[in-house]
DNA sequence: CAATCTGTGTAATCGGTGATTACATTCACA
DNA sequence: TGTGAATGTAATCACCGATTACACAGATTG
């Protein structure tokens, strides 16, 4: 497992004065929320430097407690990044129902297409969060309560809009769940591009990331579209 | 994973008679193929248990040899799990291109959906080994040489096939690049899907993800087609 | 107010890992 | 035949996740 390493310049606080603490409270033996100031830590690390830099450790040396203290909150690296998984989730989500509140309530295509934005702008401006929601690899998922019950409600949402969709006549294809799962490869597999560094041998730098985004949406929706 | 064998038992063999094994070969000194056999252990637990239950040790440990002895044949891990990585790409080509070789040469329409239909089979067939030759976090590709050069002659040939289908007026869509991206982007986030665990609360089992693929590919190729 | 209980942090330790170094052994070739 | 380059071994280091015994602080209760 590649880890992250820093060091951290050894704080050195003599142990003589431990019982009395006389002059300039010099760190309070409890901290205040040590959990919480964790999961910011292993976000910030996570932001940083990717999901696999996050070490129970260093989330601890910044935290500015010592490397067995994370254990009272968490009782693994996995169950930290859980935690930090779901605050991701929960701001992922929030781009997503806001992005929707603003969408037109009559066109489910065009919210259909706005979800598909949503998805990949927050996607593309937060790939490490975005990876740590959606892989697989750092904790059991099907341990993770709120996370399975929000993909759940998600892939809900889209199977809804895209059945009005068709209901309205708006679509081309009949096979929904065919155009749903296609739909989710093609927003997943484009962030996942960007996660995984393939732009670059694309062609695609940042700054016109985005735009192809929407461009390759549109290209889906026109796919699918009457016609498009 | 624990606990192979090895440690040998110490055997405490007096070192005046090393010279001459009088019986019951005792394994030589110096192995056959150590690089060959590290990157077939590598290769092995890839496919067991994926790319990170790859370690130095443990393929040390398979090729009956000591935990120092794989640095003389690769300066890290990563590259260890470079030439691991190389390995599978050049399985996934001969995939692709035994695909393409049975391909109607005169429909690039037909070609560019064989070339999808191979991508995704050897994908959902060889989930951790197309894992490894994807993801940028096992070794730096910039220092794949042979991996960067065959990703680029995948690209150009997908792109070549698009414009020959677009110049014999099979397709509706103008935009090549877009389409070109769109198509990776479904396919490899569908890969994708499969390696991250996200088909179960697809409702996708194994059974049908070969046929849902096709299906996908499908339904992206009647989108760009004319008269779809 | 004092005793005690419970939660939370520390210190020490374990086994696993990648990596480096000094040394041992072979093999190929001059 | 001897010698040097390859290649394997042994010992060691730092870092990691995890566990355990212990220290401390705050709340509860007599």
């Amino acid at each position: 497992m590649r880890r992250a390493k820093t060091t951290a310049a050894k704080t050195a606080i003599p142990k003589s004065r431990r019982r009395r603490a006389p002059v300039a409270v010099p760190k309070p033996y409890h901290h205040g929320d040590l959990r919480r100031v964790l999961i910011d830590a292993a976000l910030q690390l996570v932001g940083e430097s990717g999901p696999d830099a996050v070490s129970v450790r260093e989330a601890a040396r910044r935290a500015g407690v010592s490397p067995g203290a994370p254990f009272r909150h968490f009782a693994s690296r996995d169950a930290l990044m859980q935690a930090v998984a779901e605050e991701a989730q929960r701001r992922f989500r929030a781009e997503i129902d806001a992005a929707l509140s603003e969408a037109p309530a009559g066109d489910p295509l065009a919210r259909f297409r706005a979800l598909g934005m949503a998805y990949l702008r927050w996607a593309m401006r937060n790939p490490t969060h975005f990876e740590i929601i959606s892989s697989r690899r750092f904790f059991d998922h099907d341990n993770a309560e709120g996370l399975s019950a929000d993909n759940a409600e998600l892939i809900e949402l889209t199977g809804r809009t895209l059945a009005e969709a068709f209901a309205l006549g708006q679509l081309r294809a009949v096979d929904l769940k065919a155009v749903q799962i296609a739909g989710r490869a093609l927003v997943y597999g484009f962030a996942r591009m960007n996660i995984d560094g393939h732009f670059p041998r694309w062609g695609v730098d940042g700054t016109e990331a985005e735009r192809t985004a929407a461009a390759i949406i549109d290209l889906f929706i026109e796919g699918i579209a009457k016609q498009g």
